[in-house]
DNA sequence: GCATGCTCCATGCATCTGCATGGATCGCGC
DNA sequence: GCGCGATCCATGCAGATGCATGGAGCATGC
């Protein structure tokens, strides 16, 4: 008897499977990611202020709510609030209201903050080239993408511990 | 002209496509992790604690040096050295002297930590479960543990920054 | 044998993070 | 229009983290 999955049709993976894998995905990124931050590309700024700024500069008006900010952060929602307190002191970011909701704060990239994405995004990317083009071809990281792709999209619906 | 690497016969990836991949496989990750983080089988231990306790489980003798415990870590020298502090006091690791080396600091796995490791670890590897079953079938995980396998361990044979 | 540079770990200190909480606003039922 | 729970963001505070540095032991050359 199959279960009741969409799209998934081959066998059901066991408990070690999954673990074995996550653990692997884990500390791929793990090491890969230490190697990217100790790359000398980041002038002033950290890996999560960049985070910021890139979702910013993706967003339209390069403006995003603190609260969509939050979504695919790696930071808690009061370490974010200061985080961006810390962006707008230098200048990078810009806090202001948001129509419709007085609650609401919206944040958008200075020009400053704009420059600063873009100079570190092209530092960053070749960086990645460096470490990830002699591991992978083009085929195999164009499954990796899917594959990775399709395991966050899932956690969209599966129901979360509350 | 084909590029010198071994194993590797697919076209080169562009900067584009490592990018796009290496985002990919990085937002997975954050996105799976906090999940797991949020669900409730840590008991009084942070992630960072319970890694360093499930290092040791699988370490001979279920020590390792704090320079080995490192390797693998998210966190820095010093952090890992408190941490390791703290996991004393609370009983979980005893700290000893390296046979040969006056300076190591050999970290043992105690009686107490390995029941914490083996009782969050049940937990955790159902968690994991619950959260990647549903997206992935056995064969999609099998080939995704081989990518990340893969792009982990060709990190060893590419030179750092310095 | 000894000087010199390197490795390993610990500690002072500033900063960042998370947790708990609070204040303001929103949405919804009535 | 009003009450009440939910949402959004900020802040006090304790604890964790990273950087810079220091001290002790090791390894190498001479």
């Amino acid at each position: 008897m199959t279960s009741g999955r969409g799209r998934d049709h081959g066998r059901e993976p066991t408990t070690r499977e999954t673990a074995e894998a996550w653990e692997s995905l884990f500390r791929a990124q793990v090491t890969l990611l230490r190697r990217l931050q100790r790359d000398d590309v980041w002038g002033d700024l950290t890996l999560r202020e960049y985070d910021v700024l890139f979702a910013l500069s993706r967003a339209p008006g390069q403006t995003l709510r603190l609260r969509d900010l939050g979504e695919g952060s790696l930071l808690t929602q009061p370490s974010l609030s200061r985080l961006v307190e810390r962006l707008e002191d230098d200048g990078l970011v810009a806090r202001g209201p948001v129509a419709g909701d007085a609650r609401g704060v919206a944040v958008t990239l200075t020009d400053a903050g704009a420059r600063a994405q873009r100079e570190i995004g092209r530092r960053h990317v070749r960086s990645i080239h460096r470490f990830v083009a002699p591991a992978l071809d083009a085929d195999e990281l164009a499954r990796l993408r899917e594959l990775t792709d399709r395991l966050r999209a899932a956690q969209r619906d599966i129901p979360g511990p509350r």
